[in-house]
DNA sequence: AATGAAATTTAAACCAT
DNA sequence: ATGGTTTAAATTTCATT
């Protein structure tokens, strides 16, 4: 579980938040920013992106793409010992943009992008029910979404919640 | 709904790519992996940024820097007419990296980014069973994400997928 | 829309503390 | 772990088709 943890330190979070806001922002514009030398910010990015920590990712917003199907998918699998072969199948699956085990009642959840609800129900029909194991499935539409880009972008860290688990280091 | 759609031409899908999955490669590189010159990579980088089609973004891995408990929470809310506002404190805990309007029997659905089940539970009882107008929740663990930084990353045009939509325009 | 070239800015590599 | 210096590379701006 915990164990290649690594701890941020406040230097790192601020360092961080920067690069989540823009991705692309220079490593001079942040040391002008941090008041730390442009190789400090170098050397910290790199540690981060090494370790596998810090992702700098292009995202498109899919609603601006013509991508208006956004649905959540609960599976459940039968029998169980093949959810884990399920889940690798869906993975391939390009609508699938979210795949991960959950808890009861169903296994495996997923979300989809799809332009519209003609292209999910045939990402259905002929992608996911014709998986072996694949007992049932439950949908729900994402009618709106507040947060979009965060998802899995921030993390909780953003000011106040300074260092308890990183008191010790740096 | 599709009023503002931005159709990518097949360019901008092979290059929109490479941004993808390195946030930070550089125009060059891109325009010599797609044989074309700095400035026109520069120039549809630019239009697709601006259009807010194309962002990058910085993404923490939430496993790597202790934060273990990832969880769904779908949220009744009653007066219905309570949804938006409800949404709206919502967004600002720190802790919430997704929210969307669903389809029912739950109104909202969440996304919490937690260090642990103390954490979380924190979250729920100071934050979220707090707020005017939340009926009830019903929480759902991620034990373990397949596709992670995909959430909200990708977009299903990924190789052969091209353009039904796009045939007009380039 | 795509390109080329010059001027400016940034990044990389190395070394030092 | 942080910072300075030099060299190499990338970005920006402007002009051209």
């Amino acid at each position: 579980m915990g164990k290649n943890l690594f701890q941020l330190s406040e230097g790192d979070k601020t360092l961080v938040n920067l690069f989540k806001k823009d991705g692309r922002i220079s490593f001079t514009d942040v040391a002008a920013k941090l008041g730390l030398s442009v190789s400090t910010v170098r050397n910290r990015y790199n540690k981060l992106v090494e370790e596998g920590v810090l992702h700098i990712l292009g995202w498109i917003d899919p609603t601006k793409t013509g991508f208006n199907a956004y649905n959540r998918v609960t599976i459940e699998i039968s029998p169980s010992h093949l959810i884990e072969r399920v889940a690798k199948e869906l993975i391939k699956i390009k609508e699938v943009s979210f795949l991960a085990l959950t808890s009861g009642p169903a296994d495996i959840e997923i979300n989809l992008i799809c332009k519209d609800n003609r292209h999910l129900l045939e990402v259905m029909q002929k992608r996911i029910f014709t998986i072996e194991g694949v007992k049932n499935t439950h949908s729900t539409v994402y009618y709106n979404v507040y947060k979009w880009a965060d998802h899995a972008v921030d993390l909780p860290f953003a000011e106040t919640d300074t260092a308890k688990t990183n008191s010790e280091k740096n």
